[in-house]
DNA sequence: CGCCAGGTGGGAT
DNA sequence: ATCCCACATGGC
């Protein structure tokens, strides 16, 4: 419920980028296979200029990835990029308002929930399509089918606003490393965000991939059915290790 | 097989 | 304020 203070957050960001590496996030799909990407569209060690069309697409990723795997939204972007790419407007707000929700939902099917994420998109298009500038984190929270994880994330990865995204993985990690049990409530979500910010400085690259980081030591390591200790770069810190010693 | 993934909103207590 | 549930596909 509490998180211990004096857990060193800004060490625990450089071992991990010292043992896992940069990790090139926001995938951008559309852009999958350029110079300095790979073929799923990330882009380690290099810091694309974001266009406005992938800053939808980061949008629409964000929203599609609500308790779903990249992997399936992986097919739903693949889909969404394919289709509005033949049809000649690529993926664009305007384009997700006019297309139809039954269409849509048909499209992003492999992400589940998709009835009402195709509610979402459109809401999401919409909003989009009437932004100018750079969005407030409270307009984005206004908008049905956007949480503060979801906002946080458009506001991190596709604005560059210094805001700390808290996902499940960056919860259940730090509840293992200070021996705490940080549940999933708007509450603990703000407190953390402010304990983690306050510990490093306000640069969206940091918070950016910090939080790249534990989702890739979370998938690799620490989350998997039995969590891998053995050589973990975070061992000497954490109050999980010494419990099951 | 069963479990769960880079959450959110709505409704009951 | 806090729990409980629906939403849904695909990977492991």
């Amino acid at each position: 419920m509490k998180t211990r203070r004096g857990t060193d957050f800004a060490r625990i960001y450089h071992i991990m980028l010292e043992s896992y590496g940069p990790q090139g996030w926001w995938p951008l799909l559309r852009r999958a296979g350029q110079p300095g990407f790979d073929e799923e569209g990330y882009h380690p060690g290099i810091e694309p200029e974001l266009h406005t069309t992938d800053r939808f697409e980061i949008a629409v990723g964000a929203v599609l990835t609500q308790n779903t795997s990249w992997k399936n939204v992986r097919k739903a972007l693949r889909n969404l990029n394919d289709y509005f790419r033949i049809s000649g407007t690529g993926l664009s707000p305007e384009a997700v308002c006019e297309i139809g929700r039954e269409s849509l939902a048909e499209l992003i099917k492999p992400s589940g929930y998709y009835n009402q994420k195709a509610g979402k998109l459109m809401i999401l298009g919409s909003f989009f399509a009437g932004l100018q500038g750079i969005p407030e984190r409270e307009e984005l929270l206004n908008l049905w089918g956007i949480g503060p994880e979801t906002a946080d994330s458009i506001l991190l990865y596709a604005f560059d606003r210094p805001v700390f995204v808290i996902d499940a993985y960056t919860r259940r990690i730090i509840s293992r490393i200070d021996g705490s049990d940080l549940d999933a409530s708007d509450r603990v979500y703000h407190r953390l965000q402010e304990t983690i910010q306050e510990a490093l400085p306000g640069d969206p690259l940091i918070y950016r991939e910090y939080h790249a980081l534990l989702v890739e030591h979370a998938k690799s390591r620490c989350m998997k059915r039995a969590p891998i200790c053995d050589d973990c770069p975070v061992r000497s810190m954490c109050n999980f290790v010494v419990q099951i010693l």
